[in-house]
RNA sequence: GCGCCCUUAGCUCAGUAGGUAGAGCAUCUGACUUUUAAUCAGGUGGUCGCUGGUUCGAGUCCAGCAGGGCGCACCA
């Protein structure tokens, strides 16, 4: 092309830096020269791999016999011109197929089109038959080639992808177009979320949805993010958790119910931290922590039979089977068994338990009581070693506010946690639904936060009303979906998990 | 917030000892009617993240900044 007419067509665009760039608008101001340049009127008939599914295993001859015509849409993803005819592959939602574009079969102007006009990147429809390649792979051979969608920045490579990861993160629709793993993994995301939806549907739970915006965030020992509503002019938090609307629902008769969406905090990113996250919340009630966590090790297994086809799931080199039982065992047991110069006596006495923890180099508060002195000691040392399926039972209460003491131990409470790999899956308890005693320990929460903890608790009046007017003996669970997702991906990152992972601003868009 | 590492063509990556920028793919020109990381011949393409410093000379050495990755801390 000359450049002169190039800056005739398009202006200023046609110096664009990148020369690449410059090239596809220089195309599309010739096809806007000559009509709608972003037709809406193609229909397609089929799938790429609807296709495959369907016709893969057919001879070769017979397909030929058939002539079975299909219209396909999708996006141009490589391209071998070879004279007079070609070949290239189309990808849509479901997968990729080969076309195969000849002179003869869409006529000399069509085919100096596609030769000279089209770029990896655009979104064509097509029309033709169906048949197979000497080599027996299925393809399109094209009546018809549509330009429906000019694309005017060149894709990534197309051998390696994109490997960047900053750039898979920020521009996640590159990565899902060049990386089918991406794609692969966002749709096993789904398939996990729907899992567990069908899963608790098919036991009578009913799915609600609690604010977001709440004027008391509760549920979670968190900071919260704060925004503020114009019209009643009152500051509003972005909930930590649903925990405490879902248990008035309990109130309320809705007796098995969750919730499966985000939760906000206002806290550090990590590969395992990102500040919107998602949580599936189950609460049941006439069932304590005992039937959770039967339901959650039945709820895993099922879950992988059906996501990955098997119990086996491996993470990071490490294989886990779903199928064994899983482990369970206290806190204290936990703490006695990863310590072992820890004397078990000790764990009852404050001075000597810091003492220990001290010497394990763990910086601990004055106003630290025996239970979170333990729960701290466990976080520190135990929890990243629990590999294994392995629910952790038996809280301290101080660290539990929100959960139901044991009747034999009133120092610790009805509660499990679940690790895999080191991770904490799931957090679940008996409900503590003794509105006296709740109350008490929303004011030992408010103290803690009056004297300066800004993650503890606030007093909720009328959660403590709601408890009044009785809240069934109920057991509720916390699942950390896109941990979960980790796992079962094989993920080490969280960013790898969230289509759209939180990221400073990048300076000025760019390439 | 702290520590370590990374940032070179549209993409994936090289870049020696400080001496003025390379490859593959993509793109452009030409050849090619069953290719599939097509092939063959030829060409274009760079603010080496940004700013400053050292030096006769910096992609390379130093400092600051920005973005990213990993770890720590906080947390789920």
């Amino acid at each position: 092309m000359n450049e002169e007419s190039l800056v005739d067509l398009i202006g200023p665009q046609a110096e664009d830096p990148n020369r690449l760039i410059a090239q596809r608008h220089a195309k599309l101001a010739r096809l806007r020269a000559q009509g709608p340049a972003f037709p809406n009127d193609f229909r397609r008939d089929a799938l790429a791999g609807e296709l495959h599914n369907r016709y893969d295993t057919l001879e070769k001859d017979v397909l030929e016999r058939r002539a079975i015509p299909v219209r396909l849409a999708g996006r141009l993803m490589s391209r071998r011109i070879m004279g007079k005819a070609s070949f290239a592959h189309l990808q849509d939602m479901s997968g990729r197929i080969q076309i195969f574009v000849q002179r003869e079969g869409i006529g000399e102007e069509a085919y100096e089109f596609f030769k000279r006009e089209l770029d990896l990147g655009d979104i064509l429809g097509v029309s033709g038959r169906l048949f197979k390649t000497k080599t027996g792979e299925l393809s399109v051979r094209c009546e018809q080639v549509r330009l429906l969608v000019k694309s005017l920045r060149p894709l990534p490579e197309k051998f390696h992808g994109l490997a960047d990861t900053e750039t898979c993160y920020r521009q996640r629709y590159l990565d899902l177009i060049v990386n089918p793993e991406t794609r692969a993994l966002f749709q096993m995301r789904s398939a996990i979320v729907r899992f567990v939806r069908q899963y608790l549907d098919a036991r009578g739970y009913l799915e609600v949805e609690t604010p977001m915006m709440q004027a008391i965030p509760g549920g979670a020992v968190a900071r919260p993010f704060i925004t503020h509503h114009n019209a009643l002019d009152m500051p509003l938090f972005l909930r930590i958790a649903p925990e405490l609307y879902l248990k008035r629902l309990v109130v309320g008769g809705f007796e098995k119910v969750y919730e499966l969406n985000r939760n906000f905090r206002n806290e550090g990113l990590s590969t395992r931290h990102n500040p919107e996250f998602t949580m599936l919340e189950f609460y049941e009630a006439y069932a304590d922590y005992q039937d959770l966590m039967d339901m959650t090790e039945d709820l895993l297994r099922q879950l992988a039979l059906a996501v990955l086809g098997t119990t086996q799931i491996s993470y990071q080199g490490q294989t886990y089977d779903l199928a064994r039982p899983f482990a369970r065992l206290s806190v204290r047991e936990a703490l006695v068994r990863f310590n072992p110069q820890l004397d078990s006596d000790d764990l009852d006495k404050p001075e000597q338990l810091r003492a220990f923890l001290e010497r394990c180099g763990i910086k601990t508060q004055g106003d630290w009581g025996i239970g979170k002195l333990q729960y701290e000691l466990f976080e520190q040392t135990v929890e990243e070693r629990l590999l294994e399926p392995t629910f952790v039972t038996a809280y301290p209460t101080e660290v539990s506010p929100l959960a139901r003491r044991n009747d034999q131990d009133p120092q610790v409470t009805d509660r499990f946690e679940l690790f895999i790999g080191g991770r904490e899956i799931a957090n679940g308890f008996s409900e503590l639904n003794d509105p006296e005693d709740q109350a008490e320990r929303f004011r030992a929460q408010a103290a803690a936060k009056a004297a300066g903890d800004p993650e503890a608790m606030y007093y909720d009046a009328d959660y403590i009303r709601a408890l009044e007017y009785g809240l069934p003996p109920t057991a509720g669970e916390g699942i950390g979906i896109d941990r979960l997702v980790m796992l079962f991906t094989d993920s080490p990152s969280i960013r790898d998990v969230l289509l759209f992972p939180h990221l400073r601003p990048e300076s000025k868009p760019s390439g």
